[in-house]
RNA sequence: GGCCCCAUCGUCUAACGGUUAGGACGCCAGGUUCUCAUCCUGGCAAUCGGAGUUCGAUUCUCCGUGGGGUCACCA
């Protein structure tokens, strides 16, 4: 066996989609697991549907994912000798013919079979065109494409890595365009001749595709092309289980970026969706899933994305780094600051504060918005359901007296959490009478950070103003 | 509609033909004597239906049902 080489072949007509990660890792991790080689592959035929700058963005994507190709990325539209080449060899022998019908007529033909409830298929109009018609066609300019023709009575069997032999009759085949009248490929015969040439031992990519594998099998052994192992995807679904789709939620990987949803979390979750390591482990990085991925773990039935999952998986990444204090921890810092707008001190404090109380980093800054500015309370809040007006006003009172003590230096979430709690013992007074007040004082809320933790981050001027404002409120 | 594919908790999934059908997310309840989150404990919840093969089917075969994909000079 040649040594693995695996693609990924987008075409660039918008970002990269959610199932296209899970394609791309896919690849990229049965490359590396086999120490082969991962490609990428621009597949830009499509001279309408281009959209200009696409490329740079999906790889772009790609690379801040960590999934690089090992070589240097095609454009297929930078090699369209190739596929001349490769249709020619097919005309000369008789595995394709030129068809000059316009698209008119081919709507009309087409129309006339939807309406006598047959398979729209091409009715060889010019399979039997004399060469010297087809010579005077083309002297005259006319237009043509040029059709792969199917084989009249043959059962085309394929083999597929996860869905195993599947068969189809050659007449429910159509004669496919393999080559443009603007002398562009279509994907089929793009797809094979590129992977061919760029010697591709795993044709990994979605199961949408199986329909159109017969075909490719045929153009296979009609150009006399070694078959590569396919091995088509489960699709990923929408909650209807419908084709994931825009409309029923983000479906672009740079959207999750954008709302904080950090690397590991959406390549382990995406890893999971159509593959399991067949034992109860979940938390995989890039390194463990080269290790353990396998082709035979792959799943055959269509995975739902399910965003609950990724936001707890997100969760529990954000809480694991956070654990940490290394290069990670200060890469994540670093994302903190710009979904929050404050400097790398600031953003460091708040991912700490609020790490186990987010499923994406883009929910920070409304979390902490209180932190910067007090929002306007109801003195109600200070005074906790067990407590009443006269402890409460007694537990701020003394804080405000012990914590004005403190010297600056020493501002720290010890000395805080023991002043209060020698004062609180002291004065027999309970946790609700002085803590909870505490915290609504400093955050002006009744669901938050503990209020050491707010009056650390507040700073001892800060904190004492706020302590201050409640009192006066209680009056 | 033709062709192709698929089918275990709501979701992601595990289970050499023999298990009280397991785990995870979510959900619910309780605990950690200030709230929330974290953390811990517990609970609810599934083999699409019918035949067949077998001593025994989630597992193998067939039929049905359901769902999906695909039928372009798009990929």
């Amino acid at each position: 066996m040649h040594k693995v080489r695996t693609r990924f072949a987008p075409s660039p007509t918008g970002y990269l989609h959610i199932g296209g990660l899970r394609t791309a890792l896919f690849s990229y991790l049965w490359a590396k697991k086999n120490q082969g080689e991962f490609l990428i592959r621009i597949e830009d035929t499509d001279q309408e549907r281009l959209v200009p700058g696409a490329d740079k963005q999906l790889i772009e994507t790609l690379n801040q994912l960590g999934i690089k190709s090992n070589e240097e990325i095609k454009h297929q539209s930078n090699r369209l000798k190739l596929y001349q080449k490769a249709t020619d060899k097919l005309i000369d022998h008789h595995f394709a013919y030129r068809c000059f019908c316009s698209p008119e007529r081919l709507d009309q033909v087409r129309q006339e079979q939807q309406k006598n409830k047959q398979v729209p298929k091409y009715d060889r109009h010019c399979l039997d065109l004399s060469p010297e018609e087809t010579d005077q066609k083309i002297k005259a300019g006319e237009k043509f494409v040029v059709r792969f023709k199917i084989p009249t009575n043959e059962i085309i069997t394929a083999e597929d890595k996860v869905y195993g032999k599947i068969s189809v009759h050659s007449k429910n085949l159509d004669d496919f365009v393999i080559l443009k009248s603007n002398k562009f490929p279509t994907y089929h015969l793009a797809s094979v001749v590129d992977d061919h040439d760029m010697r591709i031992t795993h044709v990994i990519r979605g199961e949408e595709w199986m329909p159109s594998l017969p075909k490719h099998i045929l153009l296979y052994n009609a150009l006399d092309y070694a078959q590569p192992i396919f091995v088509h995807l489960p699709l990923l679904l929408n909650p209807d289980k419908s084709k994931l789709s825009k409309r029923q939620g983000d479906v672009a990987v740079e959207d999750y970026l954008n709302k904080g949803y950090i690397i590991e979390a959406l390549i382990n979750y995406v890893a999971l969706l159509g593959w399991n390591p067949g034992n109860d482990k979940e938390f995989f990085l890039v390194d463990d899933l080269i290790k353990e991925f396998s082709l035979d773990k792959i799943n055959k039935a269509g995975a739902v994305f399910d965003i609950k999952k990724l936001n707890w998986f997100n969760a529990e990444y954000i809480k694991k780094i956070i654990q940490q204090s290394d290069k990670r921890f200060n890469q994540l810092v670093d994302s903190a600051e710009k979904f929050l707008g404050k400097n790398a001190h600031q953003a460091k404090k708040v991912l700490l504060l609020f790490g186990s109380r987010i499923d994406s980093l883009s929910q920070l800054a409304q979390n902490s918005e209180f932190l910067f500015k007090l929002p306007d309370y109801p003195k109600e809040m200070l005074v906790f359901k067990k407590s009443d007006l006269t402890k409460t006003t007694e537990g701020l009172n003394l804080a405000l007296g012990v914590l004005g003590k403190i010297h600056h230096s020493e501002w720290s979430q010890d000395k805080i959490n023991t002043t209060i709690e020698d004062i609180m013992s002291k004065r027999k007074l309970n946790p609700g009478d002085i803590f909870w007040p505490l915290r609504v004082a400093c955050s002006g809320l009744e669901k938050s950070p503990s209020p050491i933790e707010l009056l650390e981050f507040l700073g001892k001027d800060e904190a004492l103003l706020r302590i201050k404002q409640a009192i006066n409120k209680l009056k």
